[in-house]
DNA sequence: TGAAAGTCCGGAAACGTTTCCGGCCAATGA
DNA sequence: TCATTGGCCGGAAACGTTTCCGGACTTTCA
């Protein structure tokens, strides 16, 4: 049958060299003319050869890939869509740059993940991982640290002691959210947040009621609201907040697009958002810069932390598995952008 | 060094058999009896072990993965913001009853997607290829046919004769659109679309145009208005509109992610969307439904496109590229999904 | 001028797996 | 009882590449 692609052989019977030449040339190793280099890649653009990775990978025990792995039930996540799209427009090339690729593997749901996981692990099927969405206690960490494999996790957990992880500081952004309510006098601020599985929820919501507590605001278990993640939760975050006796003034979301669903609920309650109920998101996007009244919420160049998160697992990489290094930890800073959701309580 | 991981010659040492047993029993051959067999799925599952994949592409030539490319700066796509998700939802467990893997390849800009793709089929990184966002003129769809590699074009395009691809009924869409609106008593429907290169916005408008055209409400070029397919757009849009001498009643939107921004600028601009100026958008999804009013648009249920996505690509991957056939074309039907943005002309 | 060093290249082994080929053993049939 | 068949298994080749090793040739240095 003969594998169809041109290989090194053609290459080299082109050129009258022998296979380890026109390796040496591909691979820019030393001990090859400089005549001899551009020979080689002149031809092999001209052929339209690359190697075979599958060989390529056998031979050196490297892949040349990065995976990161999402769930696709995406919408009982923290990370919408939007997230990783331009999560990727800054971690692809800083990838590329030492010559890797990214895959994005599709694991299913969170059940799924970690089996998903440990087969990929087994398979070699990349360099390293980035695990998404990580939860408070995460199988995922445990075992790519038994497997010493390199991998930078994108969330904290408490799970696995002291590995790589690089996470936004949602602990300020419930501060500071808080504390700009306060500042316009708001006193009932209720919190719409989700499952504390999730680890970020879990953080988010620790700060927020620190942070209550610290502005003299108590700490009203009612004022905290669990919902789905999505449009669909912002409305039964209304409904809650709109049948409780003492209304609260404020709320602070920890997943902005629950405002879709919010300002939909006031309106049909004759409502209106921002005046009636202020209202602060977690991270600017475009669906929310453009809501009425525009939401205030927090700003983090996604472009910037991809190609942070790309850094850290090229660094794991090139690491290896030698010193148990503990590996980077990195927090990230969120900007507030002010829209107009946010005013003063009306009375 | 001794690479870390269990390979088969572990499992085959720990059971007292040959390799090639293992292998036989891993991949369920005939020539082993059942009883070796639950013995080396055992002891590879106590074990850990898994078949690392370099080895085992390299061997049969196939790489067990289908890859779907997409670009990265997205926001200038067809695609909207929750497109890929849903879609993956039913393609991933499509293409793993076949035992592939999914692995979603961010090419970068569209510029950069073909030289990718190119390299990418050379490296031999996938048994066969998705490609999404097909232009109206598309190297990639020729790429891919020279070099007889198995793909699926998720969109049409001019390129390539008679090649395997799968598209919503965009046509459709507009027919039912400026129907409906028609059927309202609209008679200046405006058209909101992209940049004609993109083969779907190129589809979508020609459709408008004949539809209008039978409906007896003329061909007016300057109700069709190009601009960006995201929030902003639709801003640039209603701009566009609101300063038109002969105002339009009615818009119809290629990417619904645009009324955001309609709404938006209608706000402030005193007018009621809906009232002053009816909308329907393209695909229904979970921002739109949350819109005051909801955006009338048009549902399609992602996870079975992306199942069938699965079942065709897989379908070219095992008619190998022995028989030239043509592949199959289709094209899905979406349905009306009515909300309360298009009412009757206010005069 | 001779030896040492340096430059560049070819042959062959190796990576982990699958599969071809042949062989052993038991069962079957005449 | 012998030849044949079929079930099951082990040895070894093969996939495409990289890299170790050694060799040929040129340059440098004493």
């Amino acid at each position: 049958m003969g594998r169809q692609g041109t290989g090194i052989r053609d290459v080299a019977r082109h050129l009258r060299l022998s296979v380890s030449t026109v390796s040496r040339a591909m691979n820019g190793r030393a001990e090859v003319s400089a005549a001899t280099r551009t020979l080689v890649q002149e031809a092999s653009l001209a052929l339209g050869y690359a190697p075979d990775q599958s060989g390529r990978s056998l031979r050196q025990g490297t892949t040349d890939a990065v995976a990161l792995t999402i769930r696709t039930d995406i919408g009982r996540t923290m990370m919408g869509e939007t997230f990783f799209l331009g999560l990727c427009e800054g971690l692809q090339p800083a990838l590329a740059e030492h010559g890797l690729d990214l895959v994005i593997l599709p694991c299913g749901s969170a059940a799924e993940q970690e089996q998903y996981l440990r087969r990929a692990v087994a398979r070699r099927l990349a360099d390293g991982f980035i695990i998404s969405d990580t939860q408070r206690i995460d199988g995922r960490i445990d075992l790519l640290i038994d497997r010493g494999v390199p991998f930078v996790a994108l969330g904290r957990s408490l799970s696995g002691g002291s590995h790589a992880w690089l996470d936004l500081d949602v602990a300020d952004v419930a501060d500071q959210a808080v504390a700009r309510l306060a500042s316009l006098g708001h006193r009932r601020i209720a919190l719409g947040t989700m499952r504390r599985e999730v680890n970020q929820a879990h953080i988010f919501e620790h700060a927020y009621r620190a942070a209550m507590r610290s502005h003299g605001l108590g700490c009203d278990p009612a004022l905290v609201v669990r919902v789905p993640d999505a449009p669909e939760g912002g409305c039964d975050l209304a409904d809650a907040l709109l049948a409780m006796a003492d209304r609260p003034t404020a709320v602070v979301l920890l997943q902005e697009t629950m405002a879709i669903g919010l300002y939909r609920r006031l309106r049909e309650a004759g409502l209106r958002p921002g005046h009636d109920l202020a209202a602060i998101g977690f991270r600017e996007n475009r669906v929310t810069e453009h809501l009425t009244p525009a939401l205030t919420c927090f700003r983090v160049s996604l472009r910037d932390y991809g190609a942070r998160l790309g850094a850290m697992i090229v660094d794991r990489i090139n690491a290896g598995s030698a010193p148990p290094s503990p590996g980077i930890q990195e927090l990230w800073a969120m900007t507030l952008s002010p829209g107009s959701s946010d005013l003063p309580p009306a009375a």
